[in-house]
DNA sequence: GTGAAAGCGCTAACAA
DNA sequence: TTGTTAGCGCTTTCAC
């Protein structure tokens, strides 16, 4: 975790950046003194309009910006909240900006750190606590339990789309089982026996709605029909599993994907096999991500509501800052179902 | 700019977080000085290794993680990179990501700062400044070349995707006109005449991407073939062009889309319609996002490397704060046109 | 309504 | 090789 830095581009340079206007800067030229400049952008009482107005002048004029840096150092809160994710995901993508708002309404700011190739959950990670992060959120991310609860021993965690499976580290997620439930009960309201899924592999969640699929496939006696494909929530693992459908005999008459990205590539394999959606086969797809909502896709998906789920995670976090809460939270949303079309009734 | 804050959720709070291990706190628990422990981190010469050894043990045992905050306000560089940047373009997304990398490669690290409904490019560069970066990357924002060269009177400033017209501003930039020429020549050498180009509408790059395309026709002799049709760079503007297209008598026999997510609407909406692709109708996307990339949409596109993109945005951005220097580049990348599959032979 | 002063956790120059 | 010292630009008492 400590870990020696590379010395080898010095922080102090030759030609680096001219110096900031500060706020004794901003002092001595309205003719106050430093402290009262802060506690006018701090809008505490104890300053007169007029001198508020003065301090406000001079600012523009010096084009000063408050020093994030110095803030942070001198305050005992930050009341920022890291937040780790990847851009891969549209739904992921959709809870980051949900979590703008979310956060903003309790009074917190939002720190990004991204996972990319080549930089990996635990350098994310440590930008974020190096940002003094009063928590940590992390968006379908590969960070293992382990890592997960390294983390939560020092600040709250809270993990999305993931049944937290660490100490002191609480999740939210929707019901993975009542949203395949609700496919299947749709699909199956629509004459669908033949129902296949292309899962999310080891993904955030495929684990409980391959479960639930399976379930909700028995509960409508379909057990023989119980049909697993291996995805990645990946459009090319939903493209593949397609063609491995159609090069096989036994073409489902419905298929539900691992999330709205799977789903999105057996639609397109289908399409430009001349298989036609909904007439031969219907799909669905999870998460109601923009995809599932663009008018050439019309995706029937699972909804996990993307401003809720930002909302309940930052109450979580805010539990634990703002009112001492110490033990674990597993909030799980209820999804629903969005009939598009995608689906309709089964073949034949 | 100077911005008085909401006062209503203190800085200092009953709850809030504990105390983190500082430096002080190792030093007295290896029995060394606080200077030495920095000194330890920042793998400076004059350390013997047992104290090295010691200092990073002890650090471990504490679960210490270095102040960031502390580090910037101390430090006269903070070595960071202010990146603006939207989640909503693939090709965007890539470039970020190839953000790291270059930044790391010049001993720089990078900090992330979302554009997103509610949450303005004012508010989303303030927080870049505040946090210190010494330079901001804005890609594919509406920031207006007023507001650009307002930062840019602070940090150098970058603008991708658009030729900046902001003093003091570098821009990075591929050549719109190549690219949109080597798409008309491909598409014409296939026998095709009646090319129309759904652009961008005000989105960065349109404007050159539409002339280049006006140009390339006449270059052509297809004058009268010109056919431009409104959009936005999103793939429902694709796909209402392709239905306007479909509802007139005119369809064109190839389409270059103002980007890629354009022309994965063009090409939804017309395998909606049971128009071929390439059989009835070409299609060209633009930034060879992993969009054009994937095996059912396998669309022909100009590229933009992203890679490339990032390292000139990282390069620009160090001569600048390294090597001094003062006068604007605009920096220009040859585009590459990728033939896929959605491109053929014209009909009939 | 205003100012002086202390100190947040570090870096960096200097002394020992 | 190690320790001392002085701030970085702010927030936050506590005096006036």
């Amino acid at each position: 975790m400590p870990q020696a830095e590379d010395a080898s581009h010095p922080r102090t340079a030759t030609v680096g950046r001219v110096r900031r206007p500060t706020m004794t800067d901003i002092a001595a030229r309205a003719g106050v003194s430093q402290s009262l400049v802060s506690l006018v952008f701090r809008n505490q009482p104890g300053a007169s309009a007029q001198t508020r107005e003065r301090v406000f002048e001079v600012a523009r004029e010096l084009g000063y910006h408050p020093d994030g840096a110095a803030q942070l150092l001198r305050s005992t809160r930050s009341r920022q909240l890291g937040v780790l994710f990847t851009m891969r995901h549209p739904h992921d993508v959709d809870i980051v900006e949900a979590l703008y708002p979310a956060a903003s309404q309790r009074g917190y700011t939002v720190v990004l750190s991204a996972v990319v190739p080549g930089r990996d959950d635990q350098q994310a990670i440590g930008d974020l606590l190096r940002m003094r992060s009063e928590a940590v959120i992390v968006i379908g991310s590969g960070a293992s339990p382990r890592q997960l609860a390294a983390i939560a021993g020092q600040v709250p965690v809270v993990d999305i789309n993931r049944r937290s499976r660490a100490d002191g580290v609480d999740s939210v997620r929707t019901a993975e089982a009542t949203g395949m439930r609700q496919a299947v009960d749709h699909l199956a309201g629509l004459g669908h026996q033949a129902i296949t899924h292309v899962d999310g592999g080891a993904m955030p969640g495929a684990a409980e709605r391959r479960r639930g699929y399976r379930d909700a496939m028995r509960r409508h006696g379909l057990t023989r029909n119980i049909n697993i494909l291996p995805g990645d929530y990946t459009e090319e693992a939903g493209a593949q599993a397609a063609r491995d459908m159609l090069a096989g005999d036994d073409l489902p008459t419905a298929i539900i994907a691992g999330n709205d990205r799977s789903a999105h590539g057996v639609l397109g394999a289908f399409l430009r096999a001349g298989i036609h959606v909904p007439g031969d086969v219907s799909v669905v797809g999870y998460d109601d991500s923009r995809l599932a909502q663009l008018s050439f896709i019309d995706l029937t998906s699972v909804r996990q509501d993307a401003t809720d789920v930002a909302e309940l995670a930052v109450q979580a976090v805010a539990e634990r800052l703002d009112e001492g809460r110490t033990t674990e939270r597993d909030i799980v949303l209820q999804p629903t179902l969005i009939v598009r079309g995608s689906t309709g009734h089964a073949r034949r």
